[in-house]
DNA sequence: TTCATAGTTCGACGCTAACCGAAGTATGAA
DNA sequence: TTCATACTTCGGTTAGCGTCGAACTATGAA
């Protein structure tokens, strides 16, 4: 009697269409944009918008601003688990995901976001950095004291970096890889020294070739693989 | 995308607050009427009915008629997985329990439904019974060879009462205990048995009172405890 | 600055569903 | 048979909410 409209309150919540559609879609912890969540549910953005309020406020939901992008992602594995147990009440047959982010397999590789790297590369070099401790986990990512030895000794005027409003780190969640790449001044400048190396140049649109040569002195300064 | 609107289809009747509260009240695994879960629900009869029909369609709950009650159980424990899951989610605190059925500590001993043993005496007699392998289930509820034996032994005449159109034997919920008693032919002999031994008697309303040498006779037959 | 894209807010529309009164059915009691 | 209880069905009202068009804000690109 009391905890009825409790219940109700979530599961009226996951009762509509549209929003059981979003979270679906979610279920995988990627974080989805407002936009790719209106075409999966079927509805337009407004209404998607007003859904995902919604689910924000009931905390289902966790969204991260990223420029003019929002990112929408679960706000953790229960909401998931709950969703799998409405599924197994409806005795349904296996999920079908849907593939999301960009196709082409060049920009799944390697791309600009903004002005710094992102793709499989730019994931790797986050993971890779944090693996050699060269940035730590604070509010955000920080620079360690390795880290700016390691990337002075790269050639980059850190100092100077740091001197910038923008903020010298800065962890990016990565639109097709749906983890965090490496942003901010740092990222920017990074991406800046792979391409003035020789390592990797920008082709049409937001694609980043690496060179082969410059894909294996990419990974052996990052000591990835 | 497919899956959503089926989640969506169930979510949906967990989301109204009047189905909640009859849902959480059938958490334990009791079985409630209509009319428990209207006055648990707030609602009236009609609009109880209507839930009902809809959580049945959708084989959330089962529904099992008793001459002019029908009682009403969650369809199984996936359901109050998923309920509690849902309270998780609400980060609900403790659940209050409301107490149903006779308040009165002797109608809860024993009593009669229709016309034999119901309360703490019969369901104990039917689970000792089973254990006994006096009753086999069936599609219902069955007497074995032994149980012939045995309830001819204790002076019944099972041919004459077999005869009957009445079903020999019923498996009938218990009012208080929530669990099945023996009813049926056999059931109402039983309970004429016992009060004419002296076992028990009828008191006012339709409680049952054991006499302490009864009740021991009583257990004592049927091998209880 | 100007334009384009991503998203939110507002307002109005329309549909669904919860609700109850009233009437009808089924079962038990007297 | 008559009455009472338990429940269902029907009909009409009402309220909530999902939906989209249109306008507005914010961010990035040129």
């Amino acid at each position: 009697m009391k905890d009825g409209p409790v219940i109700a309150k979530i599961a009226a919540l996951l009762g509509d269409p549209a929003r059981a559609n979003m979270l679906t879609a979610l279920m995988d912890g990627r974080a989805l944009t407002a936009s790719e969540l209106a075409g999966l549910a079927g509805v337009t953005l407004q209404t998607t918008s007003g859904h995902l309020a919604k689910l924000s406020a009931a905390n289902l939901i966790l969204m991260e601003k990223q420029g003019r992008h929002r990112y929408f992602r679960l706000s953790g594995a229960d909401v998931a688990e709950v969703l799998e147990g409405l599924m197994g009440l409806a005795e349904r047959t296996g999920a079908v995901r849907l593939r999301t982010g960009p196709k082409d397999q060049a920009l799944r590789a390697a791309r600009i976001c903004y002005d710094h790297l992102a793709g499989e590369r730019g994931v790797e070099m986050l993971d890779a950095a944090r693996r050699l401790h060269l940035v730590a986990e604070d509010a955000d990512v920080a620079l360690t004291d390795k880290g700016r030895d390691f990337f002075t000794h790269m050639g980059l005027d850190i100092d100077r970096l740091a001197k910038g409003k923008r903020p010298l780190c800065r962890a990016c969640l990565d639109w097709s890889e749906r983890r965090n790449h490496l942003g901010g001044a740092l990222g920017a400048a990074l991406l800046d020294s792979f391409i003035a190396r020789g390592w990797a140049r920008r082709l049409e649109g937001r694609v980043i070739s690496f060179t082969p040569p410059g894909e294996q002195a990419f990974r052996s300064a990052f000591s990835i693989e």
